[in-house]
DNA sequence: ATTAGGG
DNA sequence: CCCTAAT
């Protein structure tokens, strides 16, 4: 969230002096902008969706590993809101744009649904929002975990797709119309490629001047850094109450932690690697191979990723992009966050994890298949409508949430690389055999295994090994509240212009803040065709470098012994 | 904890 | 964004 509240103290172009405003640092408030979580908690869910789909995917010789490294990899293919009106009081949207303060993004659901579908027709990948895809960003990193023991490397490029639906379902639908006498193998999930970037996005406190263009944000450097670096960290960043962030103006950060995701992708493909070994030799990669069916195996493929009910406040003044990026981010957090998996047949809840899927009805001969979901259900904490006030401060205050936006969010599972599924194996031809199941160790874990096992100490160690931050570009208002800042305090307090423009926004560290301002120079300087990311205003970018300018001899001054006479001149030109 | 600068 | 050295 940024703040302007140190604007209206200075006019533009006006520059104070450093010596001005240096409070002594043990009179400084101080934030405590990173708290300590379960680390296992919170990384249930996101483990939980990397040993599925790992096994999906796997499966079906792609994989999903970059959906796992970083959960940003959406596609979101439509968009429509409807709002609840039976749902109570408050405006959920502020269009007016006069408060754009409050813009707030939070999952209203108490529990977000994965819909298991069963699908044996090529015909199953049409989409549940509509044919007018939207395409927001993807990654195009090619990941290639390396896995020790069986050695599975995988290099299959995921393609997943989320839309929002076109109409409010608070229901899990069932897929009747989807026939079931027969699975595909092809339980897949897999980004588009279609080079451009996704990362948390952060809700602009100043929307006035919004950039009028669908903002880009690339940062190929990622690309490299993704597939060669040895991340480190530790747990900072890390929050036992996702959602509140969304109402605290998404000021917290989510790390994504790479390193752990590919331990569980190993573990679990490996497993599973394991046991399809048994079955069939030589089929390592999977990639085209044919698959024998299996007795007594249910094979399943889970086509979408319900999400009901998440909650989307923005002023209508903000961006279609920024749209776009709440949304992915909901979703990520949504996805990496404290969730379990339910497990729902014809609707009912199978709450018994010990029951066989052949007596819960889970069977490769029967109808159930076809109305088999799953659910995405908060795994420890209570409801996570914990919330406060847009301003910011009191926390795990009670906002009646639910007055919103009813929106279904569907992560789709799709496939469309030919190459990994023969056409005949796409077609109808081998729907019996189809359906005597592959996945045989992905179901069965879903139902039975605990998502969340204990970690040995080194498991542990690697996964505090891999936490970076998501990306999260500045906005424009950012950006504006950022120069100001520095306008007024100079480009070598950061702290302090923490603290007058980005108190409450929690991801921005000063540091972050330090380095906006260096790459915001850079920008200003080079032309605006090798510009990326969402267009910085000229304008704005004029005073970035006239602040720099202004500073930055300042700073010079500082070193040789000034007189008065210039800095009362310096203050007087600028 | 901050700052400054390279990666 | 991360990492580090230096304050």
């Amino acid at each position: 969230m940024v703040s302007h509240k140190c604007v209206e103290e200075v006019g533009y172009k006006s520059y104070l002096l450093p010596a001005n405003a240096r409070a002594p640092r043990s009179a400084r408030k101080r934030r405590s902008i990173e708290k300590t979580i379960s680390e296992d908690d919170n990384m249930c869910a996101i483990d939980l969706l990397a040993t599925v789909a790992g096994h999906l995917s796997f499966e079906s010789g792609s994989s999903i590993d970059k959906l796992i490294e970083d959960h940003r990899v959406v596609t979101q293919k439509s968009v429509k809101e409807e709002f609840l009106e039976e749902e109570k009081p408050l405006m959920p949207v502020a269009l007016s744009g006069e408060d754009p303060y409050q813009g707030s993004l939070s999952p209203c659901g108490f529990s977000s649904v994965i819909t298991g579908k069963v699908e044996n027709e090529a015909d199953g990948f049409s989409y549940s929002g509509g044919s007018d895809a939207c395409q927001v960003g993807s990654f195009s990193e090619d990941i290639k975990p390396d896995i020790d023991g069986d050695a599975v490397v995988l290099d299959a490029r995921p393609n997943v797709v989320v839309s929002l639906g076109s109409s409010s379902r608070t229901e899990v639908p069932s897929n009747g119309n989807c026939s079931s006498h027969g699975v595909r193998d092809d339980v897949n999930l897999f980004s588009r490629d279609d080079d451009e970037n996704f990362s948390g996005y952060i809700h602009p406190r100043v929307t006035k001047n919004s950039p009028r263009t669908v903002p880009r944000i690339g940062d190929r450097r990622i690309r490299k850094i993704l597939a060669s670096r040895h991340w480190k960290g530790s747990s900072r960043h890390a929050d036992t109450k996702p959602w509140r962030n969304y109402y605290l103006h998404h000021q917290r950060s989510y790390p994504i932690k790479k390193r752990k995701n590919f331990d569980h992708i190993s573990d679990s493909i490996t497993d599973d690697y394991r046991l399809r070994t048994k079955m069939h030799r030589g089929s390592r990669k999977g990639q085209g191979a044919s698959f024998v069916a299996s007795n007594s195996h249910v094979k399943l493929r889970i086509k979408s990723f319900r999400v009901p009910e998440l909650f989307i406040e923005i002023p209508e003044t903000a961006t279609v992009g920024s749209l776009k990026r709440m949304v992915m981010e909901a979703v990520s957090t949504l996805l990496s966050d404290g969730h379990r998996v339910g497990l729902m047949v014809h609707g009912k809840k199978v709450r018994d994890d010990n029951k066989t899927l052949h007596q819960t009805g889970i069977s490769q001969d029967n109808t159930h298949l076809d109305s088999l979901d799953f659910s995405l259900e908060p795994s420890s904490e209570l409801p996570q409508l914990l919330t406060s006030h847009p301003s910011g401060h009191a926390s795990g205050e009670l906002l009646p949430v639910c007055q919103a936006a009813n929106m279904d969010i569907v992560l789709e599972s799709d496939n469309h690389d030919s190459a990994l599924f023969p056409s005949d194996s796409l077609g109808k031809n081998n729907v019996t055999e189809d359906s005597k199941a592959m996945i045989p160790v992905a179901l069965t874990e879903l139902a039975s295994r605990p998502p969340c096992r204990k970690l040995k100490r080194s498991e542990q160690q690697q996964q505090q090994a891999a936490q970076r931050r998501i990306r999260r570009p500045f906005s424009v208002a950012e950006v504006e509240a950022l120069v100001q800042a520095v306008e007024k305090l100079g480009t070598g307090r950061w702290r302090d212009v923490k603290l007058c423009a980005f108190e409450d926004a929690d991801h921005r560290t000063y540091v972050d803040l330090k380095d906006k301002w260096k790459t915001l120079v850079h920008t200003a300087k080079i032309s605006p065709q090798q510009r990326r990311g969402e267009p910085v205003p000229q304008e704005l970018l004029n005073r970035v470098l006239n602040a720099h300018g202004y500073w930055t001899q300042q700073q010079m001054q500082l070193q040789q012994p000034e007189t008065q006479s210039q800095t009362t001149e310096a203050l007087l030109i600028l």
